[in-house]
DNA sequence: TGAAATAGTACTATAATAGTCTTGTATTAT
DNA sequence: ATAATACAAGACTATTATAGTACTATTTCA
């Protein structure tokens, strides 16, 4: 299975409720307890979202958190890429980073996996926090090109 | 990052390298020196792979691995799965078995994590390993919009 | 001025992964 | 037949990455 890190689902998880209420501002306990996390876990997630430009803070007696932007202009490539890096299945051939690929300099798998990575981000890129803030009611629409049933390269 | 394991970046050049002379039977002391990797670790690879179905294996003196299918009908979304098991994001979630989640049977997040999954699911079935192995001797474009050095999210 | 909440950093226990080794089985050449 | 070669399968260990927590500093409001 290809991994992401659990910080991420919570990240995640977080990212979806505040986007549910996305006018007001959230304390970390408060959001602790919705998701279900500790608040140490809690507070760490939070910390490196709005370290990202995510999520905006309000420190002191009062404060909390908010998210940055709409959630329509929030996608999940986004969330990912603020909790675990740049997206990329290897450390050669993310999508922000090309190179850097200790074997030979025409590595010939190099360029496949930065259009494999490309693919995935795309995928990402493509579900916006809105669609997964609406309950799972009926399901929501991927955005994809009619009659495309897989994904161009 | 999204990770793959270094197993994978393994299996997927191997793969590539037999789809590159594909009707020859290859021994794996061969293929190791040919990407690049031990002996042992090449033939842990190649035994999953085999495993998998994505590999015939011949035994004795003369043995070695064969593509099972033509390069055309084997995508990254096989070797990935061969290697990483079900593709997926999270243990809720994968594509081929949804569910198991330890937390709330209503979680609204696992749907979300499902859709997430089949979009990556789908964007690595599009990639065959004939489309893998062409050399890349003239680079392969990307697709990118015009003056657009970052890709968009 | 004190209480409460976020910000940043560092540390440790746990878990997953990589890589190797050992033993066993099949095939072929001599 | 027999020995050499190559694949098969699983176990074991060192390494690495991750998760989770703790501690200190800074900001804000009553």
């Amino acid at each position: 299975m290809i991994k992401i890190g659990r910080m991420t689902d919570y990240g995640t998880q977080i990212m979806t409720y505040l986007a549910r209420d996305s006018e007001r501002l959230h304390a970390a306990h408060e959001i602790a307890q919705a998701v279900g996390v500790s608040l140490p876990t809690a507070n760490k997630v939070l910390k490196t979202l709005a370290r990202a430009g995510l999520l905006e803070s309000q420190r002191g007696i009062k404060g909390g958190y908010l998210l940055s932007r709409m959630p329509e202009q929030i996608t999940m490539a986004d969330i990912i890429r603020a909790l675990e890096g740049p997206v990329g299945l290897t450390d050669c051939g993310t999508v922000q980073q090309p190179g850097n690929c200790n074997r030979q300099p025409s590595c010939s798998v190099k360029t496949n996996w930065q259009r494999i990575s490309k693919a995935v981000n795309d995928a990402l890129a493509g579900v916006t926090l809105a669609e997964l803030s609406v309950p799972p009611v009926h399901p929501v629409h991927i955005t994809r090109q009619p009659g495309q049933s897989r994904v161009q390269l």
